[in-house]
Formats: structure tokens, sequence, C-alpha cells
DNA sequence: GCCTCTGTACTCGGATATAGTCTGTCCGAGTATCTTGGG
DNA sequence: CCCAAGATACTCGGACAGACTATATCCGAGTACAGAGGC
């Protein structure tokens, strides 16, 4: 149970992001974040595929965000990134072995595969209530409101 | 964001094993299950090493349970299979590129690995309400009331 | 002076190697039972 | 008939290959701006 590395940098991405209003390349944001350009292009593809972030081709092209951060949830992030198939996936052991069960009398899903269910919505429910603005709210809170004024002036300040 | 397979196999043999007060040779476990009976063992010494249960050597050894199944949390069993290190890693992207914050000023763990460790609190509880003796009550209520007894009565043929 | 066309520099996007981890398997170490021999 | 010692058959435990996915990278397709030339 490992979560791809990609969905820290898509997370620290969304929430620079949410600090300009112009694209912001790639290159760019991989330059910000201390990560790998090529690596850091192809999560931002995966986002974009989501519809979280819309691509600008071109001289002053680069990434944004397509709604208010307020509106876009870590969930949604995490799913782009990772995948949004359950962590578990039941492979029916009941229908098989000497007492399996007939596959016709499998009308709801294995109890143990409810439970992971539950506890994966449980999982959910947690990260879909946090949007990008919060996290941007809590980063700035925790370095005195000073982290997103110094990455706004960052961004234009490197736009020349 | 992908759990071991193993992990079922895991909850099966452990609901499997609180019907029987004998121990259960892991190749009995894998025949009632239909998985490899190799790796099936494998996995079975993992929830040994997490004291889950107890193994017998011999001629009529095998694996007991080490406690009642209602004290026993399916969280503890994921565990014991999947690792217990938590899905998200913080990386400390905070620290690194031109607006890196030094380290001596990250008191507390970045706002993102805060989200993240709170949904992943929000799972491990949901998982840890969940003992081995409600799954298998929940899989007998699934059947009607005779796939334990089925398990029991298998398992006690087999053993001639 | 204004418009148009061309060239260029910059961007994203998908196809391509590499590494690490999960999956699956095998053989050796250890123990309780069963048999056998003696008292 | 009872006891003890040895052989045996069964168990678990850790060490060993193979396959798959995640990681990291590169190069090609496409677009907007800048400049030069013509009207």
């Amino acid at each position: 149970m490992k979560m791809s590395s990609g969905v820290e940098w898509a997370l620290h991405s969304c929430v620079t992001l949410s600090q300009s209003h112009e694209p912001v390349p790639a290159a760019r944001l991989a330059e910000l974040h201390g990560t790998p350009p090529a690596y850091t292009a192809k999560h931002l593809q995966a986002l974009s595929r989501a519809g979280i972030v819309r691509s600008t081709m071109g001289q002053v092209g680069g990434y944004t965000l397509t709604r208010p951060a307020a509106e876009i949830s870590a969930l949604e992030v995490v799913r782009a990134i990772d995948g949004d198939e359950p962590a578990y996936r039941c492979a029916e052991i009941r229908q098989r072995g000497p007492l399996g069960i007939p596959a016709e009398q499998c009308s709801r899903p294995c109890a143990i595969a409810r439970a992971m269910a539950a506890a994966q919505d449980a999982w959910s429910r947690a990260l879909a209530e946090i949007s990008i603005a919060d996290l941007a709210a809590d980063i700035d809170a925790d370095s005195d409101g000073t982290a997103m004024s110094d990455v706004r002036r960052w961004l234009t300040a490197t736009r020349s």
C-alpha cells in the first residue's frame, strides 16, 4: 500500500498554480519544487487529462487551474495521479476451493470486500473535504503568511 | 495505491482459523481458498511475525490464532501483510528549490502531509473497528448461516 | 505607417529505457508422533 | 505388559528466480510571438 510519489508533486504544483492567473510552464514548477523536470511534466499531463489543469502551448504557455482552487479537492488530484481504482480488489476467494460458492449466489460483494470498501470510503471522504485552497491557506499559516506571497513574487520575477 | 493481494488471503485465513481450535496447516488453508500453497505460507509467516497467529511445528502442527477472533482487528492483519508505513511519505518538497524552507523552521509536518495523514487515520479507524469475528459473522449471515459450519465440517473431515 | 508572411523559440504530448518491488517457488531446520526393541 | 530410544513423516522458516508496475528520460508535434519585408 504505497502511494505514488508524484502525488506529492502534483499537490504542491496545484497549490502553486493557485497563486498565479498566468500559465506556469512545467519546467518552472519543477525548478521551484526541486523535482525532475521531465517526470514532473508527465504528472502535469495526468492532471490535464483529468481536467484539473489546462495546458496552453506556445511561447508564454504553461499550465493553469481550470477551476477556482476552492473547488478542487485533494481527492481529485490524488485520483488523477494514482488512479481511481480501489486499493483492495476482491479476487472472489469465496468462489474458489472445495467450498466455493457458485457465482450466481454471490449477489452482494464479499463481507471482507465490503469492509475494505468502507475503509476506503472513509479515506476518500477525508480527502474530498480538503480543497487546494485549504492547503494553500494552511501552508501560508505555517509560514506566518509569507509562503504564498513569496511564491507569487517568485513566479512574476522569473517570468521576465 | 495498490494493496497487496495477500491481504485478502490473510483475512480469509484468519476467518477460517477462527473456526478451529486445532492447528491448521498452511497447505490446508491454501487448498480451502484455492491459493498457491507456498505463497500462502509466506503470508502466514508474516502473520506469525506480527503475533496474530501462532505456529505449531510437528506432525499435527499448523497455525492457530493467538487471541479470540473478536480481539483481532482487520487493521492488524492488513498492517502485518502490507506493512505499517503510511501510504503517503512526505519528501519535504518545501525544503527544496529556490524558496526552500530551512529544516530547522519545519517544526510541524507539511500541511499536505497532515491532510494525507488525517485521511489515513480515518481509513485506519474504519478498519480498527472491524474484528475477525465480525467478518466471520457477516460471511455467515451472507450464506444464511451455513458457511462457517461448512468450514468447521471440512476442517474436521480433512483432518482424518 | 500598416499589414502580412516567415522564422524562431518556446511549449506540451506521447513513446521509450531502467529500477525497484511484488509475486511465486524451492529447499533446509525443527518437532511431535509412531514404531520397535528391550526390560 | 510397560518403557524408552530411534526413525520417520510432517510441519514451519528463510533464501532464491521471474514478472510487473512505477520511475525517470528523451525526442517529436504544435503554437504564439517577434521580426523582416512588401504595400
